[in-house]
DNA sequence: GTATGTGCAAATCATTTGCATTCTC
DNA sequence: GAGAATGCAAATGATTTGCACATAC
C-alpha cells in the first residue's frame, strides 16, 4: 500500500501542483497519531517539534488533502473544523449531544449500497461520506427540561 | 400536528426560556420556504419584509431551535453553516463535490436501525442525523487531474 | 525560468459579547 | 419584579490575503 506521502506526491504530479518539504512535514504529522486534529492543534504539535511551519501553509494545504482523499472533515466544534485522516484507516462516524456537545465515535457498516446508488443516479464519483447522529446524552436526557445544568457549554459556542 | 410555533412555545415553557414576538417572527420566516437558509440570508429576508430583527437575535435563537428539533445543520459552505428546518418535513441528505462544492440533495431511507442500535448502546436519546456523501461531480471527475478549471471556487473558501 | 508555495503581517468576516433597555412570565 | 431577550456597537478569533522572497519542476 502506498504511503500517504506517496499518495500526495502522485496527487500533486497529476494536478500540476508542487510538493514541498513543508507539506510533507505536515502530512507526516497528521498521520503520526490516530486522533482527530484541528488546524491550531496541528500547528502547535509542529511547533513543539521545532518545525517552522506557518498556519497559512496548513490552511492552504487542507483543501488539497480533502481533494486527494487523505483527510476528511470529522465535525465542526468550538468554532472550527476537526479533521480525521482517512487514508488507510477505518473511518468512523459521530454521535453528538445537542445539549452539551459531547461527541462519541462509532463504527458503522459502510453505506456502500447507498454510495453506489448515488454514484449511478447522479453520475458522481463517490469517495466517502460523513455521518453524524444527533440526540441527547445520558446526562442531558435525564432531565432535558431543567433550565440550567452546569452548562458544559453550547454545542455551537465560540469562534 | 402542532405548528412549529406551538412546538417552540412548548419548548420554552418546559425549559424556562421566554418566547418573544421576535422569535416567532424568525421561526415563521424560517418555515416560510422549503429552502435551506443561513443567518445572513435569513436576516436579509426579514429586513426586506421590514421586520426589525437583529442578527444577534438570530444567532441567539439558533441553538434553541437545534435543541428543540425544529432545525438542523445542513452543511457548512462559504464560511458558514446552512440550516434546514426539519420539523414536519422530509429531511434530506447531501451529495457534495470535493472539487467545485456543488451540492445535490437526495432522500435516503431512514437509518432507523442504526439509530436504534446507537440509542441502546450509548444510552442516548437519538433525534436525527446528518449524512453527507462526498465525491466528484460529473464535470469535475471528467478530467480530475487538470490543474485549473474555471474554478467555481474552493469548497472551503471564505470566512 | 516560471509559476507555485512560504512566512509574515494585515485584512476579512462570521459569530459572540457587554451593556443599557425592554419585555415575558 | 426578576430574569431573559433585544439591539447596538465593539470585541473575538478562525481563516484568508497581499506581498516579497524562496524554491520545485
Amino acid at each position: 500500500m502506498k504511503s500517504e506521502i506517496e499518495v500526495f506526491r502522485e496527487f500533486t504530479r497529476k494536478k500540476g501542483l508542487r510538493n514541498t518539504p513543508e507539506r510533507e512535514t505536515i502530512i507526516k504529522e497528521i498521520f503520526a497519531t490516530h486522533d482527530h486534529f484541528d488546524v491550531d492543534e496541528l500547528y502547535l504539535r509542529l511547533k513543539n517539534k521545532k518545525k517552522k511551519i506557518s498556519k497559512p501553509s496548513i490552511y492552504r494545504l487542507i483543501p488539497h488533502l480533502l481533494e486527494s482523499g487523505l483527510i476528511q472533515e470529522a465535525y465542526f466544534e468550538d468554532g472550527h473544523f476537526h479533521y480525521e485522516h482517512i487514508y488507510g484507516h477505518e473511518h468512523h462516524c459521530h454521535l453528538r449531544c445537542l445539549r452539551c456537545g459531547k461527541t462519541i465515535e462509532f463504527q458503522e457498516k459502510p453505506l456502500e449500497k447507498l454510495e453506489g446508488k448515488l454514484a449511478e443516479e447522479y453520475d458522481f464519483s463517490v469517495t466517502g461520506h460523513k455521518l453524524e447522529v444527533f440526540g441527547f446524552c445520558p446526562q442531558c436526557k435525564v432531565d432535558p427540561h431543567v433550565a440550567k445544568v452546569e452548562d458544559a457549554g453550547d454545542p455551537r459556542r465560540q469562534r
